[in-house]
DNA sequence: GTGAAAGCGCTAACAC
DNA sequence: GTGTTAGCGCTTTCAC
C-alpha cells in the first residue's frame, strides 16, 4: 500500500537524483509554483507516485512556505454545536489539501491568548474562532489587542466578531432564526411566547433579542421583560431555572424560545416536572438544531444552521484569503426551521 | 502582555547575542539537555523572559527533536464519549509542555490509514487512537501493517488493540462495567435482562457479553439469545428498533442494559412510545455517562469512566513511552456507577 | 562548560 | 526552463 517508508524518508534529493533534475525543479512541481518542462515534470510526478513521496510539513513551514494547516478554536468541542462545526471544517479542509488543528478555550479569556500564541508558534496558517471573546457583544480590549498582535498576519476568521480586528465574519443570521421561529409560533396562534436562556453580552443573543422586541411590536404583542432572560448560561441549568423563575411567578406564556438546544432540554425537563405537556399544554422551539433536538422526548423544533454548507463557507473564506483573494468582511449563512414535535396549536390564550 | 513580537519573531540568536553567549548555549537551557553554568543559564532565561520566547517548534521539529505535538484519532468527535475524551486528553497534554492535534476518521478505514499517514507527515510526537480500526474483535490485516509501518517508530496508545502491532492500551475495564450494572439489576430483583445495542465484532462489546453471560450463570439465570444484540451500531437508532424487537416478538424482560447512552436514548424513546414507564415498568442503564445521561427524561443509571483521569493516564503513558521509560503493555481504567432515575426496583418477575 | 559548524528538508532568489 | 545557493531556526556532534 504505502510504499517507500522503509528507512529514512524519502526527500527531494532523493526524487532529484533520480530523476536527473535538481531539488529545486522538483519543488517546483510539487509546489506547482512556476514552469517546468513537460518531460521533467512527468519524470518527477512519476517517482513522486512510485515512492508515494509528501514533502515534510515542517521543512515547507520552515521555509516560510506556509504550512497548509488552520488553526481552529472553539469554547468547548463537548458543545455538539462546536462538535459539528468542527467536523464539518475538518472535511471541506480535507478536501481542499489542508489540515486543521483544534484546541478548546473553555471559555477563558487567558487560556484564549494563550492558545492563540500557541497556533502562531505552529505556524498556522490561519486561525478560526468559535465561541469565546469572539462572541462579546462589547470586544474585550486586551482580546483585541492578543488578535491584531498575535494573529497580526495571518487572516483570522471567526463566526462571531472582534470590533478592532479586521477579522473576517462568517455568521448566522440572527435575525433570520428569530422570524423563522416567531412566524411559526404566531401561525401557532401563540402570544405569549418566552426567550430563555443566554445572555445580553452575547451578540447573537442580543441580536435575536432586537428581534424579537420588534417582531413583537408589528404584531401589536405585548412584550413583556419578565418573559426573557438577561444574563444567563447557554446550558442546561439555564433553561431549568428560568423556565422555573415564570412559573413560580406564575407569569403567563404559551411557548418559549430557547437559546439553544442545551437550554430547551432544560426548560422541558422542567415543564415536564411541573406536570406540563409538551406541545399540549406549553410549545419550546429551540436553536442549533443539534443531535439532541432528534433525541429529545419530545423531539425538538429547531433551527438548524447548515453545518456541513456553514464549515464549508468558513473554510473556503479562509482559503481565499490564503490566496489574497478579496473577500467580504461579513458574510452571512441562512438558517432554516426544522419541525418536529415540540411546538403545537395553542388553544387556549395562554397557559400557567 | 505579550512582549517582544512587534516585528520578526524572536529567535536563539537574538537570545544568544544579548546574553553574549552562542546559539548552542542558548538551545542548551531551552532544551536542558546538558550542562552550562549557571550565570549564563541566569542570563539566558532572564532574556527568555523578557521576550516571551519561545522556540519556533517548527526548526525544532526539523531538527530532529520532536515537535511536541499528540496526534489524536477519534472515530467522531461528534460523539461525547469522544469529546469528553479528547478534551481530557488535551488538558492532561497542555499541562505536560504537549499540544495535541485532532483527526476525525468517520470509522472509514481507507481514512484512517490516510490520517495516519497525515500524522506521521506532520511528525506527531505520538498517537492516539480511540475507536475506529482498534475496535475490532479481529485486527484488520491491512491496518495493522498500516500501523506498524506509518506509525512504526512513533508510540502507539489506543483505548482498544491492534493485534500484531506492539500498541500500547489503556482499557476501560469491561468486564467490571458489566459486574456494575448487572449486581446493580440483580440486586433491584431483575431477572430477565437484556443486553442491547452495539456488534460483537467489538472487542469490548463482545467481553461484556462474555461477561454477562458468565453472571447469568453464576446466579443460575436463563440465558435468552433472543434478548441480546449481535450486529447492531452504537446509536440512537440501533436502541429503538432493537428494543422494538423483544416488544414485537413479546419476548419477557423487565431490564435493558443499552451498550452506550446513545442507544440507551432510542430504547428510552421507543419503550415511551410504546406506553411504558421507566423505572416503574422497565428499568434502562447505560454505559458512557455522557452529558445524555444528566439530560435525558428519567435521567440516566449509567457507569462512568471517569473521563480526566482515563484521558490523562492517555497522556501520561503516551509522555513515559517518550521518555523511554518502561511502561505496561495493557492497563486498566475501572469504572464506576453513577446511579440516577433510570433504573428501579423490579416487582413483577417480569415484564411485557 | 562552551562555541563553531554541519545538517534537518524545503523554498526562493539569483544566475545562466 | 533549470541549477546553484542561501537561508528558515533549531539541535547536536566535535573540538577546545
Amino acid at each position: 500500500m504505502q510504499k517507500g517508508n522503509e528507512n529514512k524518508p524519502i526527500t527531494i534529493y532523493d526524487i532529484a537524483k533520480e530523476a536527473g533534475v535538481s531539488p529545486a525543479t522538483v519543488s517546483r512541481v510539487i509546489t506547482n509554483r512556476a514552469n517546468v518542462s513537460n518531460d521533467k515534470r512527468e519524470k518527477v510526478l512519476e517517482l513522486v507516485r512510485k515512492y508515494n513521496f509528501q514533502p515534510n510539513v515542517l521543512a515547507q513551514g520552515l521555509a516560510n512556505a506556509g504550512t497548509k494547516t488552520i488553526g481552529i478554536m472553539t469554547a468547548d468541542v463537548r458543545n455538539p454545536f462546536y462538535a459539528a462545526m468542527f467536523v464539518a471544517c475538518e472535511q471541506a479542509a480535507r478536501e481542499r489539501g489542508y489540515t486543521v488543528t483544534l484546541c478548546n478555550s473553555m471559555d477563558v479569556k487567558n487560556q484564549e491568548i494563550q492558545l492563540l500564541g500557541k497556533m502562531r508558534d505552529q505556524r498556522v496558517d490561519a486561525i478560526i474562532q468559535m465561541g469565546g471573546s469572539v462572541d462579546d457583544l462589547a470586544s474585550d480590549e486586551e482580546y483585541v489587542e492578543a488578535v491584531n498582535q498575535i494573529a497580526g498576519d495571518v487572516p483570522f476568521v471567526t463566526t462571531g466578531k472582534l470590533d478592532g480586528t479586521g477579522c473576517y465574519m462568517v455568521r448566522i443570521d440572527d435575525r433570520k432564526c428569530i422570524d423563522l421561529l416567531m412566524n411559526h409560533l404566531l401561525d401557532l396562534n401563540h402570544q405569549r411566547i418566552a426567550l430563555l436562556g443566554g445572555s445580553m453580552d452575547v451578540v447573537s443573543t442580543y441580536a435575536k433579542y432586537q428581534r424579537y422586541k420588534q417582531i413583537l411590536r408589528e404584531n401589536m404583542l405585548e412584550f413583556d421583560q419578565r418573559l426573557v432572560s438577561f444574563d444567563k448560561l447557554y446550558n442546561y441549568e439555564a433553561g431549568y431555572s428560568e423556565i422555573e423563575r415564570l412559573l413560580e411567578e406564575k407569569i403567563p406564556f404559551s411557548a418559549v424560545i430557547a437559546v439553544n438546544d442545551q437550554s430547551a432540554t432544560g426548560i422541558i425537563r422542567c415543564l415536564q416536572d411541573h406536570g406540563y405537556r409538551i406541545p399540549e399544554d406549553i410549545s419550546v422551539v429551540s436553536q442549533d438544531n443539534t443531535m439532541f433536538s432528534e433525541i429529545l422526548m419530545p423531539k425538538l423544533t429547531s433551527v438548524d444552521y447548515g453545518y456541513e454548507e456553514f464549515g464549508r463557507l468558513l473554510v473556503d473564506t479562509v482559503i481565499a484569503l490564503l490566496e489574497g483573494k478579496n473577500v467580504e468582511r461579513l458574510q452571512m449563512v441562512t438558517p432554516t426551521l426544522v419541525v418536529r414535535e415540540s411546538s403545537g396549536y395553542c388553544t387556549g390564550k395562554s397557559i400557567v
